[in-house]
DNA sequence: GCGGGTGTACCAAACGATTGTTACAGTTGC
DNA sequence: GCAACTGTAACAATCGTTTGGTACACCCGC
């Protein structure tokens, strides 16, 4: 059976083999409909089996989802530091990184990233722990545009911002067809490409 | 009392009241915690009544969120034709629309459009309702990038897109404090300012 | 090899709470 | 006293979660 590179990825991990289909499962209609038009219900039925049942395996619904992001967000940390290790250029470095990450967005049946921007519908009192895990995610980032020759009329924090909630937010209009994954990832590199100094050459 | 632009706008609009009361606190239930996640006991408790007393003023939570959705993208529509109408440069009337948009989206107290780029919590029903009046509004982004000198390596497509997808999404993220909103819309366009010709002049 | 014990994995059914929504009675202002 | 409004109270449906029970696999002593 053909799988995505995160689902393979978590294959790998000791989990149990049910469980991976209730996290890829419950991956998917997060992302589809967010946390809270997502009943667990709707999540058995995807694995085939009832609601209640899923309670063998999670402990709670807000478990699952904190779980689901933990997993989903050290796969993507682990993916882009092993596609950025042989570059030394640093906006080489930012491309790999992005396209990477757009990779990981778009690729279908995988785990895909849940709500990575839009914590709204989530519970506050779980959001706490997503956005404490998802800012040591960022700090790659942080270190990638750290090194850019950027010009400074820019500021470094909101153009890492700027750019992570294009990338996260792909998912969420990108169909493909008219454009390749490939040319979504150049487009929006060659927008943050804003070198130091007064001529862009490209 | 003090209000917020958009909630102005609403005033004068022929509306009852009270029913401008409930689209206010429902649009910002809606903006916070997204839809499902909204009951409508939550929103009548913000104007101070019980949730089934609202049903004198609305017909159903879904045409509730429908009305505001509509009401919000048309006072955007209007704001931003009147901010670029007396400008003919393309790219100040592309900053001029930014600017007008970033000011919408983070005014505290008022009207604020809810979930313009996620609609993954709303029912697939009304979804449809939704993105077919967005699509109007894009057209006037659509215009605006048309008439740009564009670097032609960029696709136009994209790029309307990419920059509505941050405009949209600053909201969940930007907090007032070290920079402010003139600041952050000016390193939006300043981004997305890419000339035609190798020569990028500033 | 056979029976009893143990653990995993699931279903069936229900729990109380909350959901959107409604019918109706009461209050208020003109 | 009429009309516009709001509270009361309930409706069926669905929510997350728990319980009790069942089918099946495994292991151990005899």
């Amino acid at each position: 059976m053909e799988r995505g590179k995160l689902a393979g990825a978590l294959r790998d991990s000791g989990l149990n083999e049910r469980l991976q289909d209730i996290l890829e499962a419950a991956a998917t209609l997060f992302a589809e409909r967010g946390y809270s038009a997502t009943s667990v219900r709707d999540i058995g039925e995807r694995v085939g089996m009832l609601g209640g049942s899923l309670y063998h395996h999670i402990k709670s619904k807000d478990a699952l989802f904190v779980r689901i992001h933990d997993i989903a967000l050290q796969i993507a940390e682990d993916r882009i530091r092993v596609a950025i290790a042989p570059i030394s250029d640093p906006w080489a470095r930012l491309e790999a990184a992005c396209l990477t990450m757009m990779d990981i967005q778009l690729d279908p049946n995988s785990l895909t990233m849940p709500l990575m921007n839009d914590f709204s519908s989530v519970p506050a009192e779980i959001r706490e722990r997503l956005v404490e895990k998802r800012d040591a995610f960022e700090q790659l980032f942080r270190d990638l545009v750290a090194a850019l020759p950027l010009d400074p009329a820019l500021d470094r924090g909101v153009y890492r911002l700027l750019l992570l909630t294009l990338l996260n937010s792909v998912s969420s209009w990108y169909r493909p067809g008219r454009l390749s994954r490939e040319e979504l990832g150049r487009q929006i590199v060659l927008l943050f490409r804003h070198e130091m100094g007064s001529a862009d050459l490209r």
